[in-house]
RNA sequence: GCCCCCGUUGUGUAGUGGCCUAGCACGCCGCCCUCUCAAGGCGGUAGCGCCGGUUCGAAUCCGGUCGGGGGUACCA
């Protein structure tokens, strides 16, 4: 890397297959806050050769989810720039021809070999204790044979022919990497049907689009001695700036044990976080503690801290589980971090996603949702849980039901049926119908007046105006709610204890 | 099988030869506070995979070993 991260050019590259990964996001952020760090270009690009497997709704997925994340890129889909397009799809046209020129030069030939036949001698090879991988069959071709198999019906492959040396190249996160020549042997670049594979578009792209730093998965790490070679070859026929890229792999994301975080678990699924309710703040900050770390005494920070401090010699070579717990407890600081008014607004989705809210939120719910939302802000861990926590503000009192096992506990017996009586003869008497004149009063009548406990006093209290034995602190939330409302909930949660 | 990567408390990490009787965070346990639940405060639990070596001194360096992961595709 040079000192100043002059021309620092990363990208993001995914294949629209399936749901967007958590491990996506984690490599994401780091080509992100690197790019932003060094004031580089952070490059967008969709891998999308494999037409069997893409989806739209995938791509269009991969763009929800940056969009919600705010990993803003400088050039790709949407935005442009110079060298597009971004989506692979669209440029066959290149990989062709840069494929016959590889084949031109000598440094890729045709390969005419069958699935069955690579399989029985790969299989030989194995059984004989030898490397296995393709062998050369067709690195020698002469015109004659190659007319030979074609009079058989047969469609080559485009291979490339590995130089016959060790490469080393030095991994960003991991050090020097060194791979043997009989551990890497020539690999398809080209499918029989004239299709570009992976193993072209994706060096070849990143030697197109001036890429200087490639940091991606450790899943590539293996791959990468024949990216290295092909990177090569494109300098020395003239494809792309001739810069080899420096490579950084990044650990592995895992699930529970030491399984990696598989596509089908629901735990991976990048989207699923914004449901649950997950800031976008939050989840990037969990995300980013997987592999990395800002200081040695704090692991709550914003992107812009992450963008000042990110440096990839930081990065942490060994795989990360996803703990879920954690992430939710960093997600809840950030929860904190909010203004009242910003949690309210944030809430709101949430909220009409469980039909507390309607589609149409009026200025009174409003004004409620931003007084309500400092009652719940150091409660919450994920936006979700406010719909449990503030629906009883907003149900009308048709449709307000309480907790059935929460009433059998508390407002089950005549002393509930007491207590519930003296509230609500106390709080009929409040004038000024705010937080404090209603603690006072509440407190004068059950616990000086009937002699109980608080815990026991307002137990039943809460279960009658809040529907749950645990929520929002009772008397601001009688406050909330409103006289009339209250007196009603207090009548109607009597009605309850009579068995 | 072969190649490559990885190995600090349950989890994520700090640590680059003495500041480490190993720090921080989440979790867990206990106490305090308290109208419930949280939040907050205080305290506790638990770790350098193993074996050798180098050194006055090793979590840190070297060798081996064990364990885990990935690759070995006309997927990415």
């Amino acid at each position: 890397m040079t000192e100043d991260g002059e021309g620092v050019r990363v990208r993001m590259a995914p294949s629209p297959t399936g749901s967007p990964h958590v491990g996506l996001v984690r490599t994401a952020l780091y080509n992100w806050a690197f790019a932003r760090h060094h004031g580089g270009t952070f490059v967008f690009r969709i891998e999308d050769t494999d037409a069997a497997r893409n989806t739209e709704e995938s791509y269009q997925a991969l763009q929800d989810l940056f969009g919600w994340l705010g990993l803003d890129w400088d050039e790709g889909p949407g935005v442009g720039g110079p060298f597009g397009p971004y989506r692979q799809s669209e440029r066959f046209d290149v990989y062709a021809d840069v494929a016959a020129k590889l084949l031109e030069a000598g440094r890729a030939y045709h390969c005419y070999c069958s699935t069955e036949e690579l399989d029985a001698r790969n299989e030989k090879a194995r059984a004989e204790g030898r490397a296995p991988g393709y062998d050369g069959h067709c690195r020698e071709l002469t015109d004659a044979q190659e007319r030979a198999y074609q009079e058989e019906g047969r469609a080559p492959v485009v291979r490339f022919r590995m130089p016959d040396a060790p490469v080393t190249f030095a991994d960003l996160v991991r050090g020097d990497i060194t791979f043997q020549p009989e551990n890497v042997p020539d690999y398809v670049l080209v499918r029989g049907n004239g299709h570009p594979l992976y193993t072209l578009v994706s060096p070849l792209d990143d030697a197109l689009m001036d890429i200087t730093h490639v940091l991606r998965g450790e899943d590539l790490l293996s791959s990468t001695p024949r990216q290295v070679a092909l990177h090569e070859t494109f300098a020395e026929i003239g494809v792309g700036s001739g810069r080899l890229p420096q490579f950084g792999h990044l650990p592995y994301v895992m699930g529970q044990g030491n399984k990696k975080l598989s596509k089908r678990d629901p735990e991976a699924n990048a989207l699923s976080y914004r449901d649950r309710g997950f800031l976008p703040e939050g989840l990037l900050n969990y995300v980013a503690l997987l592999g990395w770390a800002i200081a040695d005494d704090r692991d709550v920070f914003s992107m812009k801290e992450m963008i000042e401090k990110f440096t990839i010699e930081k990065v942490n070579p060994n795989p990360a589980r996803f703990d879920l717990v954690k992430a939710e407890a960093i997600n809840a600081s950030h929860v904190r971090l909010l203004s009242p008014h910003d949690l309210a607004e944030r809430m709101v989705p949430y909220l009409q996603a469980a039909d507390v809210l309607g589609p149409q939120v009026t200025d009174e719910q409003r004004a409620l949702l931003r007084a309500a939302a400092p009652l719940v802000q150091e409660r919450m861990n994920v936006l979700t849980e406010a719909v449990d926590m503030l629906g009883f503000l907003f149900v009308d009192e048709a449709s307000f039901t309480r907790d059935p096992a929460d009433v059998e506990k508390l407002l089950g017996s005549d002393d509930s049926a007491g207590v519930l009586d003296a509230a609500h003869d106390a709080l009929a008497t409040v004038s000024d119908w705010q937080t404090e004149p209603i603690e006072q009063a509440l407190r004068l009548a059950l616990v000086d007046g009937l002699g109980l406990k608080p815990r026991h006093a307002f137990g039943p209290v809460r279960v009658a105006i809040t529907g749950r034995r645990v929520s929002p602190p009772l008397f601001e939330s009688l406050e909330l709610l409103g006289r009339d409302r209250s007196l009603g909930r207090l009548a109607s949660a009597q009605e309850a204890t009579v068995r």
